[in-house]
DNA sequence: TAACAATTGGGTAATTCGGGAT
DNA sequence: CGTGTCCGAATTACCCAATTGT
């Protein structure tokens, strides 16, 4: 859950007790030795900041849980061709933003893809030989796990009907190959990413 | 089951030393030997987590604490025939043994379920149309995470060739379909499960 | 305002550490 | 070599009534 969800900016002192694997009071007992950067509110309970909690954990090689993992746009490119990928790849490299890629060129890929590295955005080849670009879409959309996922299908075709049908199952828009770096352009400020 | 309750996430060396059968100072003597995973706390208390903890375990043929178990011995079937999910599915329900079945009819599904279900054992059909049973294989077999994870191929043909490929990649073995209880009773048993 | 969970402070108990001897 | 044991010191966990957050 990266960009689909509001990321919280701060931590109580039980939340980052269960993301350091110690009880609350240890983090009382590191924040009065200032090993841990914390503010107060108010009332005096005590505050942590998302970057300040990240930076912590990296300091001290606790594995980071993936709710605080969160370090760019995921995007996800499922394409049999490489000539596809990289493409892509490049485009996105090359812009501003940050960005984690993943790619996958099967759906045994896609698959495991979609469930470890959670992207918030998906560009699908709906021509992959063997697997249903389509019923990777709807299985993608009706997973309440992954509902929040945008979808960026592509096809190498113009067939009116089968945009329509990937539309309906949740795609946001389907890319026609071969595309433009401004068609990329445009179709990830559809998926609400503005790129440099 | 389980699903409520707060699954601990980490354990402190005296919780594994318990899990393990020994001291926790045993554990930390492991830890040096870097035999098991863990990171410190900032104090230098160590933690394990639990993944690691249940992965050491199955690698030292270590029996799991209830605790520990999900609930039993979780078995993905893949396969595109439902006749055959059902009927291993049926044959596992009947037996005396506690399992967790998931199935997965194509890759897509199988890489998902491999990648958030974690089964134990893999029942896997070599001639699912559009994917590669050995490519699957060879993926499961070849990442650390899923190292353990046993593999029981199914295929149709008999072809000693694709045999000996299949297990030369790690599969335990192979079945020829059609297969009665008893070959799957059998099967079950090299993977370590005895039933009924 | 009332209810309820979470947090605080300050003190004490229990665990874990490292290193070394057996 | 692998594991169990011992030590003082450091670290973490537990406790409880009062306060704060939602």
């Amino acid at each position: 859950m990266a960009h689909n969800m509001e990321t919280k900016l701060s931590f109580s002192t039980s939340e980052v007790a269960t993301y350091c694997h110690v009880t609350p009071d240890t983090i009382r007992k590191w924040s009065e030795a200032r090993r841990i950067r914390v503010f107060k509110t108010p009332g005096g309970h005590r505050r942590i900041r998302r970057e300040d909690l990240i930076r912590f954990l990296k300091e001290n090689n606790i594995p980071l849980h993936d709710d605080l993992q969160d370090s760019g746009v995921k995007i996800l490119i499922v394409d049999d061709e490489k000539a596809v990928l990289s493409v892509i790849r490049r485009f996105l490299e090359m812009s501003k933003a940050a960005f984690e890629i993943e790619s996958a060129m099967d759906g045994y890929d896609a698959g495991h893809q979609i469930a470890t590295f959670k992207p918030d955005i998906v560009f699908l080849d709906l021509r992959l030989p063997g697997v249903d670009g389509f019923e990777i879409c709807r299985r993608i959309k009706g997973d309440p796990q992954h509902a929040g996922t945008r979808i960026i299908a592509m096809t190498g075709y113009y067939d009116g009907e089968q945009i329509d049908r990937i539309i309906e199952l949740g795609a946001l828009m389907c890319l026609q190959k071969p595309f433009t770096p401004d068609d990329l352009r445009k179709a990830l400020a559809k998926a609400g990413i503005e790129v440099g």
